[in-house]
DNA sequence: TGAATTTTTAACTGGTCGGTTATAATCTAC
DNA sequence: GTAGATTATAACCGACCAGTTAAAAATTCA
């Protein structure tokens, strides 16, 4: 049985490529393209190298975009274990979605969130990708639900508030945040747009009262 | 030259289809599959006709998929004509949001928005049809924009109020909304990410001191 | 009946898809 | 220098893609 040893050895011809690298440039494709949108030619070209060492590395299409969700996770989705440190509920939204902004709107990077814009909508043979992918978002959704549970318990949110309502509607703004920045819409515009959502936050009877 | 005449005539074999039923077997597929992710024959089997029928009656996939979307706007947004006439701008922006879910999670109707599902990120060949879409999406925003606007004219809103942000907010929100429809998420539980953003509109100095 | 018109059916086109194979090139270890 | 290991190169595989063509079938009108 021939595993596919990922530490390059030292016998044999040496490679042209760096894997970390070259996987870097794949999740750039499938992030501007969607993984149905991106084709092997051009996934080997953007990591400089060719089809066989792409099996022999990294399996298959469908492994390969695995492993760029994970590097994305670890190299793009970092503000997250940051912002949900912060000490505040209200602390922790802002820096989740100016985070997730600051991400999806890198110059030097495809716009957008690729765990939306990897598969959203697609065909039935790529639907393993996309539930991955709504896994991804739920699991996201799911720890920001814990931080605010905690808020409660710690009395930084209101005893009435509804965590999970809570993340729901942030995890809304921070999807609708990532459609937007996938369209053009410059970085300033949607920071104002969290600026809306910080000003009324916490949502609750308080507020309510207020603005009625 | 032979252009394609709709009306089907009265000489010759008749047609097995019915052109406005078909237009709407397409519009549901391209809505689950995405423009990209949905195929010929999975067209052609889903809207009762041949290949050369489909050709001769709407040109081609693509143009194909813009009457999809036109038929999708007339058929499926038509809550925005109405939403828009409402008395209050608080009123306006809740019947958007819940009309825009109501429309994305009917049970017999794919989940999502056609105008998002479409195509989000594609290879470039069908970037025409993305940059179509975006182009629909800020149409519908600016024509919050202007209704906002018209809000704070009548004192509906406060006279610091943004209407361009505040258009933008409830697009996000919107479009936000879609992604999780699309992943699924319960009709119900969409609503209550709506009650949130209703609860604290209007935005302004009025809820920011509240909330402090 | 038969000519004209339209649609259906089925096969075909060139091109691209993801994935594989065989061979040549390039390295280390002995 | 040579054997063994690994990668690069290039051609190939069957399947499917969007789009077209040619002929058969079904209708109306004369």
């Amino acid at each position: 049985m021939k595993e596919s040893n990922k530490l390059p050895c030292k016998l044999g011809r040496p490679r042209t490529f760096d894997e970390e690298q070259a996987l870097d440039r794949a999740m750039e494709v499938f992030w501007e393209k969607g993984y149905e949108g991106s084709s092997l030619p051009e996934l080997t070209t953007a990591m400089g190298m060719n089809r066989p060492s792409l099996y022999a590395v990294f399996g298959n299409k469908e492994t390969l975009f695995r492993k760029a969700l994970e590097r994305y996770q670890s190299t793009r989705m970092n503000y997250c274990d940051v912002a949900l440190e912060q000490p505040t509920a209200r602390a922790v939204v802002e820096a989740l979605l100016r985070g997730a902004v600051d991400a999806q709107t890198r110059p030097d990077s495809p716009h957008g969130c690729l765990n939306v814009n990897g598969a959203l909508a697609c065909s039935d043979e790529a639907k393993p990708v996309r539930d991955e992918l709504i896994a991804r978002r739920e699991h996201s959704e799911t720890r920001l639900r814990d931080r605010l549970r905690r808020a409660r318990e710690e009395g930084d949110l209101p005893a009435d508030a509804c965590p999970e309502q809570l993340a729901r509607y942030v995890a809304t703004v921070r999807q609708g945040l990532a459609v937007q920045a996938a369209a053009g819409v410059e970085r300033a515009q949607l920071h104002t747009v969290i600026d809306i959502v910080i000003q009324s936050w916490p949502v609750g009877k308080l507020v309510q009262s207020a603005s009625q």
